[in-house]
DNA sequence: TGCCAGGAATTGC
DNA sequence: GCAATTCATGGC
């Protein structure tokens, strides 16, 4: 299923055909607050955790490959192996975009962005600890304010590696964060619910209560259903969930104000749309509505 | 200053 | 199941 090649100290990797490198990147760069990875050039630099270990990498691009170099130090090949499924998960390589695409330039509103924005996939937080939180700190407030948050909270409670004088960094774990009172996350500006929401999930992992991998079992409603008994995630954050952490194209964060505002634009409405009509609007978008939501997100930031 | 932001829980029907 | 209400906190 992944398509790669790896020698001793690099991997490469060979992405499907409907992929722009640049295109992603665009996504990549959209906050300046970002301190998950580092974008030097037109390289992605991040750490990932392998098997306990930290590892630097470097992902970069030229056509028709991905080429990942080991920074620090040069990866087993099992950890080479679960580095090169974790890139391929992290662009979606697994969707074959066709049908999207063939779908999407039927309707007037999305024919030209899937021009514009041709190979764009969806950048997914393979992590789940990272990907239910991120989305709780985004709940109801402005993404600059969220990316403040998480950025506070990262420094607190994350991992740091140095490297040529830059700093990467690492999630907080559950682990850590599962011992906090909300009293701490107040003092990085979290309100009380949100410091609740993300302690207390950070205990459900803990306890291993939920893991990725149970969830992997289930069919996608099911798991929808799992993550709504968790309190603090809502229909909202538990299709962001579906989309960023699980790939599943059918996720639609129907609610979502970026996607209200982007429909808005498009379409040059007044006001934002209703519910009512982005179902309406919707309605031919079948199996594919995460990729159009992540698109029109994408349209917000030209 | 008031409205808004990549909402959720609670309550009432 | 669906709507109205309350909560929470900074950005602009």
């Amino acid at each position: 299923m992944i398509n790669w090649i790896h020698s001793d100290t690099y991997i490469e990797i060979i992405p499907p055909v409907e992929f722009s490198y640049e295109q992603c990147l665009v996504f990549l760069r959209r906050s300046d607050l970002e301190l998950m990875y580092q974008i030097q050039e037109n390289d992605i630099l991040q750490v990932v955790s392998v098997d306990s270990e930290n590892l630097l990498i470097k992902i970069s691009y030229s056509p028709h490959r991905l080429r990942i170099d080991f920074l620090t130090k040069v990866p087993s090949i099992t950890q080479r192996q679960k580095i090169a499924s974790y890139i391929w998960g992290l662009f979606d390589f697994n969707q074959n975009l066709t049908a999207f695409y063939e779908m999407a330039s039927q309707e007037v509103m999305l024919q030209p962005l899937i021009e514009k924005y041709y190979g764009l996939r969806i950048i997914g937080i393979p992590d789940l600890f990272e990907a239910v939180t991120w989305a709780i700190m985004g709940q109801q407030i402005n993404l600059k304010f969220a990316y403040l948050l998480k950025r506070r909270f990262v420094e607190h409670y994350g991992e740091r590696v140095s490297h040529d004088g830059k700093d990467y960094w690492i999630y907080p774990s559950f682990h850590t964060i599962a011992s906090l009172e909300t009293s701490d996350l107040r003092k990085l500006q979290f309100s009380t619910s949100k410091a609740s929401y993300i302690i207390g999930f950070a205990k459900l992992m803990r306890e291993g209560e939920i893991t990725k991998e149970e969830l992997l079992r289930l069919k996608p409603q099911q798991m929808k259903e799992t993550l709504l008994q968790v309190k603090g995630i809502g229909h909202w954050t538990a299709d962001y969930v579906l989309m960023k952490c699980f790939h599943i194209p059918t996720a639609f964060p129907i609610a979502d104000a970026g996607l209200h505002q982007a429909i808005q634009k498009r379409l040059g409405f007044n006001q934002k749309p209703t519910i009512g009509e982005v179902k309406e609007i919707s309605k031919n978008w079948n199996g594919w509505q995460a990729y159009v939501t992540f698109y029109l997100w994408r349209s917000l930031y030209d």
